[in-house]
DNA sequence: GATGAATGAGGTTTCATTCAT
DNA sequence: AATGAATGAAACCTCATTCAT
């Protein structure tokens, strides 16, 4: 008769616990050991939901992944159109906020642990291809409203995000040189030049 | 006068041991023993020459740029103009051969590993300036020559070499969806960005 | 009326599990959570019903042994006559069901663990001196019987015994020269050997 | 230009440390910690010469087996007639002294191990194969000297064995019943039963 | 210079046992 | 009476590092 949600409570408790315990230490650094004394149980309840420390990592990495397609919902839910939505989009991944540099970080540890791990890789094709539809799709309605100019919407995302990815592991490292408000500037230059120039007001 | 050299010799050799290890098992599963053995020495002589592991890898990863430098320097001393030798420039980052993929392996490895080792990314600042330093020289070149579009070449350098990179990592990770060829069409599209359109051309 | 019956049949069914399990993957390997998915109940439950793993064993020991015992129950009570009781008993050991196998590894297993722990030892005194004791009343009846040689019934029961043991062992470890006919053999050899022979048919 | 026996040395003494200590514990309560503090060595160390603790162990259970044949090569080698050596070689496994009852214990553990370890089946089909080649050549001897019975000498040879393996395990548990003397009785019992009478001394 | 045997701290994982429900 | 989530001690094993040779 125990809280069904236990078990999804604990979970998610554990999950949000690797993640910062990565974005802290690093993966290679993570213990297990930390991850039971950042979620305030023993090791041993560690086990108890994950059987190992990859099932452990890989779960984290989808966690990862799916809150943050959760904070960008209402981007794309919201009204505006479709070059402000992208430039919303865009600065949602700045890595400003603590939550946000976070989560680049657990971002990137995936990428260098997927590189040796097919499972991994799987996951990061899987949630790229997310992001990726998302921000075609963002592209597409623009070109249909006229505002995005012409060309293979997949190459402008590809263009745009990986861009983002670029940078953002600059941002991470603490670059004197890229700082957050040189992201900005950059990825408002690609998306200017992703911009359909309106004639009447460069004549006008 | 041969003495001196044979310790380089066995540097160079334990240095590009641990890069094809890194490379193909990654920094965290990297062994001190495994680099003994790829280089064909014992693991007491590793720590011979290299007190830790973590000199090891920093020396290491000195190493693998130092060795991309090497491979690079004849397309900057060439010839061609500045559009040509940025384009020279950018093919000779896509992951094609496998020396390359190996280089960019051991970078992505530094960049995760910087994240959380000052000194590792201060050495990622160090080189990250120098690519850099190369890009903006050459756009400047350009902008000079009248063949590559007005603007901060800190910015468009940013640019470019940051798409490289988030690109990079996706065919690291064997993105079906980010392939070589998708690479080069996208730099080519950000480089087309940059370049000047010679109206004659058009009007003609 | 019902209620005490609950508890004798849980344990019934948590001790059939305990053997089932020791038989199939040995005392050294057997987890209390293996014998509740035998016994389809929790684990909590064992501990409900089993103060310890000890105990757990202890008792599961003992429930073997009264088992086989009721297994041959109807033996000693046949009609038969010394000697051909004496080889239905012997025959009766042969491990060749799946059920007396089981209970052989069960035995020793009991053995082996009995070596290091005093209480298995009176345990196994205990049983083994029910065995010889039944062995030593059958042979005095046909010593009585005449059919059965002079000399001391202990010792004849001890020489039976001991070679059943040490021959199912062989047959446990599935040697290819101990087989289930090959202790048939070896035991009519001794049980021959403890038979009077009857002049008149040698001199017919 | 380490001595070349190194190896061979910590091999063997780590090797009798586990028989040792599986003789005083038991195979389910070894730890590698205890083997390394009898060997006098670190844990490391143990695990420098021997990859897993199965490993350790089908080592040690082979040692066991090597190191009772040199103990009874004398035996073997003797100008005794067969049934003297015969008498004297089941003598040598009366677990009377402390070094044979060591031996025996580890014997009975590696058959409970083996009842669930394919590669210790093999093992102990191996050795007993030896052992039984052994009781069977001395027996052979005998019938063509004529002093043992005619009849298949491996069923003499086996009803040999499995006592005393029955016997000793009984003796291994402290018995009341059956003890060294009875073990003695019974297998003079059995050899008895074997020798031919010589028909001009009981007429004489 | 070079070796590799030896170490031991530290990590993951297992599992009997407890206890709130 | 029964559960199963939670614990934490303890085990095996790894591996960077040391050091006698």
């Amino acid at each position: 008769m125990s809280r069904p949600s236990v078990e999804a409570e604990r979970r998610e408790q554990i999950l949000r616990a690797v993640c910062e315990v990565v974005s802290e230490k690093g993966y290679k650094s993570l213990r297990v050991a930390d991850v039971a004394k950042r979620a305030k149980i023993s090791s041993g309840s560690v086990h108890y939901y994950f059987e190992t420390k990859d099932d452990l990592l890989q779960a984290a990495f989808e966690w990862n992944f799916a809150h943050s397609l959760e904070r960008r919902a209402s981007i794309l839910g919201s009204g505006a159109n479709a070059l402000d939505r992208l430039r919303l989009y865009v600065d949602s991944f700045l890595p400003n906020e603590k939550e946000t540099t976070a989560s680049w970080h657990v971002w990137a540890e995936l990428w260098v642990a997927a590189l040796h791990d097919p499972v991994l890789r799987e996951l990061n094709e899987r949630v790229y291809g997310e992001w990726r539809a998302m921000i075609v799709e963002i592209i597409r309605i623009g070109q249909a409203e006229g505002v995005i100019v012409e060309g293979d919407p997949v190459l402008l995302a590809n263009a745009l995000i990986s861009t983002i990815d670029g940078l953002a592991i600059q941002v991470l490292l603490r670059s004197k040189h890229v700082t957050s408000g040189r992201v900005r500037e950059t990825c408002g230059y690609l998306i200017d030049g992703m911009t359909v120039e309106v004639k009447g007001l460069n004549s006008a």
